[in-house]
RNA sequence: GGGCGAAUAGCUCAGCUGGUCAGAGCGUUCGGUUUACACCCGAAAGGUCGGGGGUUCGAGCCCCUCUUCGCCCACCA
């Protein structure tokens, strides 16, 4: 009867499958790109690169596999899915990952050791100064590392990654094309340096850009300081009481009363004698403090602004390292306060804080004593201490942070990329419209991507900082720290009249703002650009759409004049169950070795295709379970349809997938419901709601195996009908069952193939050729055209449920045969069942008489004559 | 303070443009030696859809308002 043997094992394990299978696909490179294909035939996918020196926690496993079943569905659609993976493996996490790991420090004052090895066992305490060049080799070491492991989770997890198309942030690629897109910025006027006061982390000893900020409470105290003036003393008050050192004015709001007369006059700071005006400005708060500030280089950033607009002093006495600068400042020489500044040099911000105080209040320049207060500070998100501002030379990308029409145009650009979830899309305008200043990309620090440039040296040994050397695109990638610039060289470095290489390197953002760039090829392979570029789908969660999402959108424009992709789907977080974020610290995070091990990647991913796009997901590990259920759900079923009669399968194989062949109302009735459900499972997808697609999906295999299962069973093996005899089963029943079995497992297999791609592909090797992730998702030409009432199926399943239910009351076993049964319900529902009825009563053990009499019901309901029981 | 989102069974969530929309799964309870499956099967109980107004013949669904929760931004004297 059948014409191959199906492959179905005895007893058919979800265990060994990720590993067997990942293994077939790496090895027949199912989901390599082929790229002979064409734009409108690729989908292509800007990945988001993971940070290799961090951990990765459930919440990307969830992430990650949302764009993978996007991935899988599109795949099966028909088209050629690119979908590569980057390593973020550039900068300060890095640069963090191989202090711990190797117990060593970055000195750039040291030269090259060649032989360095790294301490066997690394000593937080007393971590071994190396120089640049050796800390970048040790980043370089490590990072190769750290991407093998996340490489092999991601496999685990079973992402249709393409594992030949993967790039990183910090490679010679990285470096080649952040630079030349830096080098194009600066020709066209979109990016320049600066030497202006700029937030500063003192820790890391770096300029931070405002997308990296953080707002976070912070322990303060008022201080109520008397400045001097004619009219008697001004009180301010603050929490910077250290910063009187750095004051240039006194400022309070244009309409307030009490301070009217001081305006145009000067004051004169207490402990320092330094004269500031006082000056009107809105921007004084007259209910905060007591309405009028002093205006410090630089406390805040309104400090700055006041700064720039009344074009003040600049008093910095913070260094880069956040203490107090150890020469005496020229403003202060001379003057009373020189003695308190020999106390106050090179002493930490709280100490300097002390040391004023106390000054202060010797002085009687202190009103009252000190108030405790909440204060909101800045911080690096990456710190532990409240950001500074310091003057700097820093390198900026315009990103309308200074221009309204550049401002206007990118916000513009969001109306070109399709949101999911669409009110995402007010994160990225609400970003852009609060933007105070342009983008900056400096950084100093030393694993990162540096920046093509070299200043000349006049005869004095100054930098000329106006006039840069800079690399040629045909010179990339550079390193200006260890290479000379063309017409000098290398001894020339650091000599009067010869040159310096600039110090910073590229913020990690600028790099990963390309990362259409670095994926598809920009200028390096300028097909593969031509055939994914722009993008179709950018990926990725919400907390970066300030960072990422938008950095990436600004390159685009700025050098294509075009969206970096048309869609971009943004994931939520998963929470812990109190719905608090998964953190490190809090110690929260659940680790995805373990969930893969206990569930397995199918039960995961099934977990994870729950979590609709964008929203936040508390993790429930009980829900693995349901996941894991529904694996082992479809390799059981696949094994009734498909297992020989001897293992009490159905034996029926590929053969038998003939839509001509169901002929049975019943069956066709199954068929028509899973044809809605093509339908709507498509629809679903293509509109990127997976989780609808899932719910859709499940939901009818479900009844599939409860119900259609159940009603056919009997037929399908083309046993005798109860009541003994040949019964009313021809062949033709029987054959029309099995056509529907292995019609609906075909179809059904491929519409789980993106959620489940390990059970499923283990299941359609048990009877079809070829991978079931290459194959064509199904469409409603899969089957049967005739005309059937869909509504037959739960019809009949109602009259069983019935059945099953009178069992239940009377608290027997399922198996009980039914002597005589009368169905009561709607008369709608009888007509339907009516047509399924010798399925019905097979199914129900009704040996005798099965009745149907309408009635005013809501459900059908049974009563039933049990035969009797032991 | 500005913006965005959420509030539906004990828990996690569906309910599309108002008219079988009061649902699913988990959990709970009861029952079952069922040849696809005990990593199982069957059955049952559970909610005045956050509160208050309004529009409408009719409102989880639309409008107003209040409350609570989450996230993003701003608040740095």
């Amino acid at each position: 009867m059948t014409t191959a043997q199906n492959r179905v094992p005895a007893k058919p394990a979800l265990e060994g499958l990720e590993e067997r299978w990942s293994g077939v696909w790496a090895e027949q490179g199912t989901y390599a790109f082929d790229r002979s294909k064409e734009r409108a035939d690729v989908y292509s996918i800007d990945t988001p690169p993971p940070t290799v020196s961090g951990s990765l926690h459930v919440g990307h496993v969830f992430s990650y596999t949302h764009t993978d079943l996007v991935a899988r569905f599109q795949r099966m659609r028909g088209k050629e899915v690119f979908y590569p993976m980057g390593w973020d493996d550039n900068g300060l996490p890095t640069e963090r990952r191989v202090q711990n790991y190797f117990g060593v420090r970055c000195d750039p004052s040291l030269p090259y050791d060649p032989d360095f090895i790294p301490p066997e066992k690394p000593d937080p305490k007393k971590q071994v100064p190396i120089s640049r060049r050796n800390f970048i080799e040790l980043c370089n070491t490590l990072v190769v590392e750290d991407e093998k492991v996340f490489e092999k989770l991601w496999r685990t997890l079973g992402l249709s990654v393409d594992w030949d198309q993967t790039y990183t942030t910090i490679g010679a690629d990285a470096q080649t094309v952040s630079q030349r897109a830096f080098l194009r910025n600066l020709a066209r006027g979109e990016a320049y340096s600066q030497d202006a006061p700029t937030l500063w982390d003192v820790t890391f000893q770096t300029a931070v850009a405002q997308a990296e900020l953080e707002a976070r409470d912070y322990p303060g105290a008022y201080h109520r300081v008397a400045y001097q003036h004619e009219s008697g003393p001004i009180v301010v008050e603050t929490t910077r009481p250290e910063l009187t050192a750095a004051a240039v004015a006194i400022i309070a709001h244009p309409g307030d009363e009490r301070y009217q007369h001081l305006f145009g006059t000067t004051a004169t700071s207490p402990l320092f004698g330094v004269e500031v005006p006082i000056i009107a400005s809105p921007l004084a708060d007259p209910e905060k403090g007591s309405g009028i500030v002093h205006c410090c280089t630089f406390g805040d950033l309104t400090d700055v602004q006041w700064w720039r607009e009344f074009q003040l002093a600049n008093r910095t006495v913070i260094g880069r390292d956040g203490r107090f600068l150890r020469e005496v400042p020229e403003w202060i020489a001379g003057g009373p306060g020189e003695d308190l500044w020999a106390e106050l040099a090179g002493k930490t911000v709280f100490t300097a804080r002390e040391l004023t105080v106390a000054a202060l209040r010797e002085a009687g320049a202190l009103d009252g004593e000190p108030e405790p207060t909440q204060r909101v500070a800045n911080f690096y998100e990456k710190g532990d201490k409240p950001l500074e501002i310091v003057s700097t030379r820093q390198w900026y990308i315009r990103n309308g942070g200074r221009d309204a029409d550049l401002r206007s145009a990118l916000v513009a650009r969001g109306d070109e990329i399709d949101w999911k979830p669409g009110y995402m899309q007010s994160r990225y305008t609400n970003w852009i419209e609060g933007l105070n200043g342009d983008w900056l990309v400096s950084r100093q620090r030393f694993f990162g991507i540096p920046f093509p440039v070299w200043y000349r040296l006049d005869s004095d040994g100054e930098p000329d900082y106006d006039d840069p050397i800079l690399a040629t695109e045909a010179e990339l990638p550079v390193d200006p720290a260890s290479q000379a610039p063309a017409g000098f060289e290398e001894s020339q470095r650091g000599e009067p009249g010869g040159f310096i290489a600039d110090p910073d390197v590229l913020d990690t953002w600028a790099t990963s703002s390309l990362s259409p760039q670095l994926a598809c090829g920009w200028e390096r392979d300028e097909d593969l650009f031509a055939r994914t570029f722009p993008m179709d789908l950018r990926p990725q969660a919400h907390d970066i759409i300030r960072t990422w999402l938008f950095s990436t959108v600004v390159r685009s424009h700025q050098e294509f004049g075009t969206v970096p992709w048309t869609h971009t789907a943004i994931s939520g977080f998963v929470v812990d169950p109190d719905r608090k974020k998964m953190s490190k610290s809090k110690g929260n995070v659940v680790v995805p070795d373990e969930i893969l091990t206990t569930y397995g990647a199918d039960a995961v991913r099934w977990r994870a295709a729950l979590a609709r796009p964008g929203a936040d997901s508390p993790f429930d590990e009980t829900q693995m379970k349901v996941g894991r259920r529904l694996a082992m759900k479809v390799l059981n079923a696949s094994k009734f349809v498909l297992a020989a009669p001897e293992d009490y399968g159905l034996g029926a194989t590929a053969a038998d997938l003939d839509p001509a062949a169901v002929t049975e109302p019943l069956d066709l009735a199954m068929l028509a419901g899973l044809r809605r459900v093509v339908e709507q499972a498509t629809a679903s997808f293509e509109a990127y709601d997976y989780s609808s697609a899932l719910e859709i999906t499940e939901k009818y295999f479900w009844d599939f195996c409860d119900d259609y299962l159940e009603l056919v069973k009997d037929r399908a093996r083309g046993e005798a009908a109860p009541g003994g005899g040949a019964g009313p089963w021809a062949a033709e029943g029987t054959a029309s069952a099995r056509s529907a079995f292995v019609l609906a497992l075909s179809v059904q297999l491929r519409l789980l193939a993106p959620f489940l791609p390990y059970v499923t592909e283990e299941v359609w090797s048990w009877w079809q050729e070829g991978s079931v992730h290459r194959t064509a998702w199904p469409t409603v030409d899969d089957l049967p055209t005739v005309e059937t009432d869909a509504a037959i199926l739960p019809a009949a399943a109602a009259v069983l449920a019935g059945i099953r239910g009178a069992k239940s009351t009377a608290k027997v076993s399922q198996r009980t045969e039914v002597v005589s049964a009368v169905a009561r319900g709607p008369e709608a529902t009888l007509l339907l069942a009516e047509q399924a009825l010798v399925d019905v009563a097979a199914a129900g053990r009704v040996v005798g008489a099965l009745s149907l009499e309408s009635a005013d019901l809501a459900e059908v309901t049974v009563e039933a004559t049990l035969a009797e029981t032991d």
